[in-house]
DNA sequence: TTTCATTTGTTAATCTTTTAACAGCACAAA
DNA sequence: TTTGTGCTGTTAAAAGATTAACAAATGAAA
């Protein structure tokens, strides 16, 4: 049964929320309680936990623990997806941090660089190797997705070794296009949209 | 007459691209190309451009310029917007690089941080002041828009004095919440739902 | 000049996502 | 035991976004 995007989205975002709630001694939340904390609609919760089978007691709420679980099964792989991320530079090393920083329901095992001073070490824990290691590791780990934080200039290239290598998603930092085939899924970054959106919605008030 | 939010967000990419494109000697840019280089569907492409009052010659297609010109006039705000960025780490500083470095409609004119180091440089043309003048400049230039890239501990207490001062938008790249009055948009930013959501999609195929 | 292939402009249909409406359950308090 | 409040679960309606379908325009080639 196929969810919404939208929904795969928030059901993300609930899971990090009831993560920080699960030692808490109430072991029960309530639907307008995580719309709270996420500036949306109590109605949508539900119905977000209903298409995923969850329930709550009538007076109550959510079951914490149970929800985060069930949340799991519906959008976690059965084997859990491997990560990399290709460009150890200021953005690379900030979302490296990030993502070792915090729980994570997926795996960031390797780093890429081409700086020989970057590569052999170990930043927030994750091991960096050289970029001539990368296909070598795509196949042998079965990694499935790769963020892409290189410079622009080797973007196109980059992007062609990891599909070469077999991976089979894309986070492309970059502001450049990756011509990819059907079968790779590419999701593009792009803060400059998100100015322009802003600033948009701005003038409308 | 209000646009859809997601056609503004295209709007944005399409003249990007326009702007790589406007000194070839071919003018014209046809419908299709626009979308191949963000892979959508020219008819979305048109349908936007119909919504702004786009006009292109059934031959040759739209005129690069007079787009890029009609575009502006329609997702930009008359006076242009000022930006600033706090919190200058690893993500604020690739953040400045990037938006430095390219053709922005919008004007980012500050970088704020604490650290004594950083206050008083100038960063990719950017000059970088004490977190202690943010308010007065806020003020004073009238900026309306924050990207907030501070370490999470520290996003609650600079978000207020965003607000105090007077912002109208924050870009919010920590993990952390924001309360905001109803007339303060705030977009937040996270990788883990787009990798979380990237590993659902995968596992569907 | 006429034909033809190609592209725009627009309406309608479809698909997706959000919100409204409301029945019914669960528990606390009377 | 009964009543009332405040939740959940679900269906239906509304709103938003994408895609299909096709008429009309253009200019190149026949
Ligand atoms: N989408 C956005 O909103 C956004 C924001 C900021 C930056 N960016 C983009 O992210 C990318 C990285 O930005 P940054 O500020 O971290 O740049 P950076 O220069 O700080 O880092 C780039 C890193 O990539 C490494 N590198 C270079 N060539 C490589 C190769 N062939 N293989 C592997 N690693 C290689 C460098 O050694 C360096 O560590 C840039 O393309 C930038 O435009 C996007
Ligand atoms: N949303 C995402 O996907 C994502 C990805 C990476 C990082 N982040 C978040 O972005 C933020 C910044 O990350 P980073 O890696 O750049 O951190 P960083 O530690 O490299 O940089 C933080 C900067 O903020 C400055 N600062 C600290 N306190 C300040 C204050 N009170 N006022 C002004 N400036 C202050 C510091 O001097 C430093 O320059 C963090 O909250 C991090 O969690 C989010």
């Amino acid at each position: 049964m196929k969810l919404p995007g939208k929904t795969v989205q928030r059901l993300s975002r609930y899971r990090r929320i009831l993560y920080k709630y699960r030692y808490l001694e109430e072991p029960y939340i309530f639907s307008h309680d995580l719309a709270r904390l996420l500036n949306i609609n109590p109605v949508q919760v539900r119905r977000d936990l209903m298409l995923i089978g969850g329930s709550g007691n009538h007076r109550k709420g959510y079951h914490v623990k149970e929800l985060m679980q069930l949340i799991g099964e519906k959008i976690d792989s059965e084997k859990g997806r491997k990560i990399i991320l290709v460009g150890i530079g200021k953005l690379g090393q900030a979302i490296a941090e990030y993502l070792s920083d915090r729980e994570m329901f997926q795996d960031i095992i390797a780093l890429f660089d081409i700086d020989p001073v970057k590569v052999g070490k170990t930043m927030y824990d994750i091991p960096c190797f050289d970029i001539r290691d990368l296909s070598q590791m795509i196949k042998k780990k079965k990694v499935s997705i790769a963020i892409l934080t290189v410079p622009s200039d080797y973007a196109v290239t980059i992007a062609e070794l990891l599909i070469d290598s077999g991976i089979e998603g894309i986070l492309n930092f970059t502001s450049v296009r990756l011509n990819t085939p059907e079968n790779v899924f590419v999701q593009d970054f792009d803060i400059i949209t998100s100015l322009e959106e802003m600033s948009y919605r701005l003038s409308l008030k």
